[in-house]
DNA sequence: AGCACGCCGACT
DNA sequence: GTCGGCGTGCTC
């Protein structure tokens, strides 16, 4: 009956402690189908459970496997490999630098559209009469009967009421029932789900909640609008929305998240032009990609200095090589010209990787890759596990940035990643940006990467005049509104002469804190240790960590005087102070709130282009990506929190999102300028980042981290603790360390490390959890690996810690 | 993490 | 005598 091959397979749920490849024999009729790389459906556990895993090598029974000891696989789920032998070697690197299990690895490399759910189903054995059986389960019996097949438990439980399967399991003890378990191909659910009212809405004979009147009135308002944003706006959660669809008032429909834009090519399209530094760039990218061996190289250029066209160049040399390209961007709805530009030259051969696409859309994109259909990936940092047979270019644009990193297990970052495809294909690494990271500057500087520089501005455009607004100054003079003199002035100046101006405010809201006149308590989040914000759109106090939302109110919630106060400017203050100083001017305020629904951050950017608008403001992310030849003023209205977080990062960030947001000014024929506003003006940070001198800061910089022993001279890890009781995690944190001290100077005396804490974390308390960590030192090498691996399954068997969740983070960005 | 197995106390 | 309480250890 069984063959004699056996598997190695991945399990999935598994937990890091016991995870491993785990053996399963072959039954004969499965020979010819299992090959590595196809998933299995396989008994797991003292139950037999079925779970699902993935096929990591075939092997004949050999002497040394205890043939007793196995099960054999269930069957098998896949047609064709959904992981080549690159990907799945490249789970085994994940597993062992990101302190992972295998499936973990598989999951975050396949479209979410592809996965299979393991559901138990019920059903009746015939021929048995159902005289012992209770009403209930009489009922049930009934019922199975009558459909003639198995049916999934999760419904048998909803429909019976039942909240567990304890009756079911009973019956099928006594033999009245039997189960199964089955895959499931997870459908669709990433559509944005929009709510709309009906005919009957405007009926008044139903009785309502205020909470649902209120609901109902926004819904009529606006004739349909995502139910994520009613939640927003009228500080609910989707059980109001749902009793009005119980009731008829309401209807929910699915919007298609983002819309495919037309990937047909342009094919009037005029070859791209590059200056001679251009094309030195990339004539010198092209020599080390048509190189045999693997290469990774910086390609530094100021903003606005052409680095897309570099690209643009370089891909349409090398794709017909029948190699994998990979694009990624840091957040690609933020950059629909990007993606646009791109589909008019490259057409059908491009797909796009993206979380806002639908799960039938993403598998789609995710088949056409697969069948060779798609030459070209661009997304996001998933985007870097594209199933090409054989990759041969990636690109990182703005390498800098930190959504390239996931901060959920498997804590990867996307260039580490590129890199491993990249030495495996012999591929070459492409690292873009205005304000590359210190490491990456390093690297290229001592020769571990090549360096290409981009030092003039495309076409006409000079860098933009930068003034630094001394706050001190402005209160001294009388000035408490939170824009500067100059910054008026010139706001003034662009509203009379028709060019645009964008205000960056790194804060969403309407007054960060509250805080009460009488006892001097701020006003937290009952969930978390930091301050509620007031939110004008929606008049709220709201908590930016957990989501919690209350009505404000002006009673202070612990002495409960009436003499709240507020404080502290976000862009939602920002905006309406601009309206009250400006009246005349077309104000667009754009941050997470602003643009909840996908859809309308694009429309935003487009009415904003069209020149509908005359100022911007916004978060960070008007500061990226963005191309507006009309703005010729930008002003950044606080620089102060962000340079002084408590984090080694925080001047490199800084510094990077100050330069991006003085490049937008003045990227068409006139000159533009920046007013960065700040109470500690004499910062090198702010000065540096003034004259856009990068050098300038990565000299500074690069000492303070030798100095301070930080990337790239060692590498961060972070190990974070996080539970329910304040004391205990603690604990868990203190015992950790020990373990850790203890293990690494018997096993490992010679490694060198310097461990910091335990401390708690910038938040200490997140929804309910307290959050405490361990800063170490190291060398990110083998020993190194193996040693913590060693603590944490060490560490996982102490019982006490059961409750608190332990993660490991190696190259942490932030700490 | 689940989940079955085992070894003790309060019940018909 | 037995039902079920949770402590313990394993997962091919």
């Amino acid at each position: 009956m069984n063959s004699d091959l056996t598997v190695k397979v991945a399990v999935e749920n598994t937990t890091y402690v016991f995870d491993k490849l785990f053996d399963y024999l072959v039954p004969s009729a499965f020979t010819d189908l299992v090959q590595v790389g196809k998933r299995v459906l396989i008994p797991f556990g003292r139950g037999n459970k079925k779970k699902q895993g993935i096929i990591f090598e075939l092997s004949p029974v050999s002497d040394d496997i205890l043939v007793e000891k196995l099960k054999s696989v269930c069957s098998v789920l896949d047609d064709e490999p959904v992981l080549s032998k690159e990907l799945l070697e490249l789970a085994e690197f994940m597993k062992e630098h990101y302190f992972c299990t295998y499936y973990d690895a598989v999951k975050t490399m396949l479209p979410a559209g592809i996965n299979y759910k393991i559901t138990t189903l019920y059903g009746v054995r015939e021929g048995i009469n159902e005289e012992e059986l209770s009403e209930e389960q009489q009922r049930i019996f009934a019922y199975l009967h009558s459909k003639r097949k198995a049916v999934k438990s999760d419904k048998l439980l909803d429909d019976f009421g039942l909240d567990n399967t304890a009756v079911l399991e009973d019956m099928v003890k006594s033999g009245y029932l039997y189960k199964s378990d089955e895959a499931f191909r997870r459908v669709s659910d990433a559509v944005m789900k929009m709510a709309a009212p009906t005919e009957l809405a405007d009926s008044d004979n139903i009785k309502l909640t205020e909470k649902q009147k209120a609901v109902l009135d926004l819904i009529k308002m606006t004739g349909g609008t995502s139910v994520k944003e009613v939640c927003y706006f009228t500080g609910v959660t989707t059980g109001v929305t749902d009793a009005l669809y119980k009731k008829g008032l309401i209807y929910y429909y699915d919007e298609e998240v983002f819309r495919i834009e037309d990937r047909t090519k342009d094919e009037s399209l005029a070859p791209v032009a590059l200056s001679e530094q251009q094309q030195t760039a990339c004539d010198n990218l092209y020599a080390e990609y048509a190189d045999s061996k693997p290469h990774t190289s910086l390609l530094f250029g100021v903003t606005g200095s052409g680095k897309t066209s570099v690209f643009m160049k370089l891909i349409e040399r090398v794709i017909n090589d029948n190699k994998g390209i990979i694009v990624m961007v840091p957040e690609i709805s933020l950059t629909p010209q990007f993606v646009s530009t791109f589909s008019k030259r490259f057409g059908e051969q491009i797909a796009v990787f993206h979380s806002a696409l639908s799960l039938g859309e993403r598998l789609d994109e995710y088949k056409r890759v697969k069948k060779g259909l798609a030459k070209i990936v661009i997304g996001t940092r998933s985007a870097v596990f594209a199933p090409f047979k054989k990759v041969g270019l990636i690109i990182m644009d703005e390498e800098q940035e930190y959504s390239y990193k996931s901060e959920s297990s498997p804590r990867y970052h996307a260039r580490e990643i590129a890199k491993f495809r990249c030495s495996y294909d012999n591929a070459l690494l492409v690292l873009s940006s205005a304000t590359p990271s210190v490491e990456s500057y390093y690297y290229a500087e001592n020769g571990r990467y090549s360096l290409n520089t981009l030092t003039e501005r495309y076409g006409d455009a000079v860098l933009p005049k930068v003034v630094v607004a001394d706050m001190n100054v402005e209160q001294q003079n009388g000035n408490v509104t939170g824009f500067s003199e100059t910054l008026l002035e010139n706001l003034h100046y662009n509203l009379e002469n028709n060019k645009q101006s964008i205000l960056l405010l790194n804060r969403r809201g309407h007054n960060t804190f509250v805080t009460c006149r009488m006892c001097g308590e701020p006003v937290v989040c009952p969930n978390c240790s930091i301050s509620l914000t007031y939110h004008s759109a929606n008049r709220r106090l709201m908590c930016h960590y957990c989501g919690y939302s209350a009505p404000y109110t002006d009673e202070c919630p612990s002495c409960h005087s009436k003499s709240l106060r507020f404080g502290g400017t976000g862009t939602q203050k920002a905006e309406s102070e601009i309206s009250e100083l400006f009246p005349d001017a077309r104000i667009l305020r754009m941050d997470t709130d602003a643009t909840s629904s996908k859809s309308s951050y694009e429309r935003m950017i487009t009415a904003f282009a069209d020149g509908k608008y005359d100022i911007l403001v916004g978060t960070q992310m008007v500061a990226k990506g963005l191309n507006f030849p009309n703005v010729t003023l930008v002003g950044v209205l606080n620089t102060d929190y962000m340079l002084y977080a408590d984090d080694y990062r925080s001047y490199e960030r800084t510094f990077s999102l100050l330069t991006q947001v003085v490049g937008r000014s003045g990227r068409g024929a006139s000159k533009g300028m920046a007013v960065i506003q700040s109470y500690t003006p004499d910062n090198l940070i702010i000065s540096m980042a003034a004259r856009q001198d990068y050098l300038a800061f990565y000299n500074t910089e690069i000492q303070v981290r030798k100095a301070m022993l930080y990337p790239p001279f060692a590498d961060i890890c972070v190990i974070g603790f996080s539970g329910e009781k304040q004391q205990l995690t603690m604990k868990a944190a203190n015992s950790f360390l020990q373990c850790f001290v203890s293990h690494a100077k018997s096993e490992y005396p010679a490694i060198p490390l310097r461990i910091l804490g335990p401390s708690p974390a910038s938040v200490v308390k997140v929804s309910n959890k307290f959050r405490y960590k361990l800063i170490i030192k190291c060398k990110n090498n083998r020993d190194f690996r193996t040693l913590l691996s060693a603590v944490m399954i060490e560490f996982a068997k102490n019982k006490e810690f059961g409750r608190v969740s332990t993660y490991a983070d190696m190259n942490a960005l932030t700490c």
